[in-house]
DNA sequence: CTGGACCTTCTCGTTACGTCAACTTCTAGC
DNA sequence: GCTAGAAGTTGACGTAACGAGAAGGTCCAG
């Protein structure tokens, strides 16, 4: 009924978490109607990586239970954070291993060599000669950054480009919930160096496909993300900041 | 040396990770450099996780650590999502058994109710009659939602919220990188509804104390969140938005 | 009577060691 | 040379939550 193995009973049985209501005289185990309620509750807790000890005292010392799931959320909550950590230092050592990190770590959404210019002209290019002098409020406020602060941004870059591959390669949809909730993120990077609206964040999205050196360095990360995070760039617009593109893929 | 005690190296001794140079006619376990080196090496890896089995295979195979440490880092992404899950159920759960589910359910960031006329009123006294405008603006926006999409709204805040206290009961002060990430969005959820500049956004700080009913709704998810989530508003205002403060405490 | 499905108990294996217990070896001090 | 103490050794058991398998008993349909 429950999908759990005669194993599992017998365990639940063993420690005392699940006692049948009673054991005839052939050994076979029976349950009732209270046993399925129990098991129930049991296999809820369970569900949310209560130990299994825990979950007995929670259920027969039936004293707060709220004030248990508290600590064990705490627990969670630690361990989570802990995995974040982890996650990021192996990040570092397969960009180190790979040599990769010296490019990125100096210019990610800052941008401050020859490269750069090259961005400028495209965007000249592709949007009007106005659309480049914005670069100029980027200036004056990447400028006023130490040298510590651009590390950190383009630190900060990378982290998300890397939750945003997450997603993608886990079949996650570029205008889910969660991934636009990511790319809240990406839009507040733009816009700290760019003052985008929703029609320049929209058109941003040409970008990370159309332009070799930021498709290149997107690829570096995860050579299938391009064009998903344009998807997820002009669903945000549309969706988080009201865009409403022009018929005719204008 | 390496803080590990004996009966860890007899382990890996046991399982073939590091056995020693030579071993003596008393059974005594003699190391060398080399031993040190390939610990060292060991002890990188399981710091961030990798089951020693595997370590034993990158580091005597050699062949491709980097796809070895990939397919870590992609298992490790799937057990922190799981965890994200776990913890927003354990989390509705906390909210179903006390009790206050509907009261943020229905009114969080966009606040429908009565309430909203007072937090507008109070807005009104604190900034002048032009800022409670954007009311209006907010209307706007909100008014074309679904029931589902306000409900998601309601949720992701609450969640953010949640995050926040994490950050803030683990000891992370309010101006660090990793909570000022987390402020992005938060500065995303109310510009959404209304046009905050720099300094609205860092005004905003005084009404996450002040306005009763706000100052409520944070307390119910965690009591000690109002103050150091003004802090917070303020320090991201200032190193995110540029923000000025004037002088004198204006 | 028989085959197969289902139940039982018992035991080992999993991870990465901690924690005894019982014993030997080395070293410093008298 | 004797001895106390520190440090080393080899087992063996315990951890969490069962899975897998062996060896055997029970039930039911044909």
């Amino acid at each position: 009924m429950s999908g759990l193995t005669s194993r599992t009973l017998r365990h639940y049985d063993d420690i005392g978490l699940l006692c049948p209501v009673r054991t005839a005289s052939n050994g076979y185990r029976w349950y009732g109607r209270r046993e399925l309620l129990r098991l129930q509750r049991i296999l809820f807790l369970r569900e949310l990586g209560v130990p299994l000890g825990q979950i007995g005292r929670i259920l027969d010392g039936d004293r707060d239970g709220v004030a248990a799931l508290r600590r064990h959320r705490a627990d969670l909550v630690a361990h989570r954070d802990r995995l974040e950590e982890i996650i990021a230092t192996v990040d570092r050592t397969i960009a180190d291993l790979t040599g990769q990190a010296h490019l990125s770590e100096e210019e990610f959404f800052t941008g401050l060599s020859a490269r750069r210019d090259d961005l400028r002209r495209d965007i000249e290019a592709r949007y009007g000669a106005g659309a480049g002098e914005h670069f100029a409020s980027a200036d004056a406020v990447t400028g006023r950054w130490t040298r510590e602060e651009h590390e950190q941004a383009a630190a900060q870059g990378r982290r998300l480009l890397r939750r945003l591959s997450d997603a993608r390669s886990s079949g996650t949809a570029p205008d889910s919930a969660a991934v636009l909730d990511l790319m809240t993120a990406h839009y507040q990077g733009v816009r700290l160096l760019w003052p985008a609206d929703a029609a320049a964040y929209h058109a941003l999205a040409d970008l990370v496909t159309g332009n070799p050196d930021q498709r290149a360095m997107i690829e570096e990360i995860d050579p299938l993300l391009p064009p998903w995070l344009a998807d997820a760039i002009r669903a945000y617009a549309v969706r988080r900041l009201g865009y409403v593109p022009a018929r005719g893929g204008g």
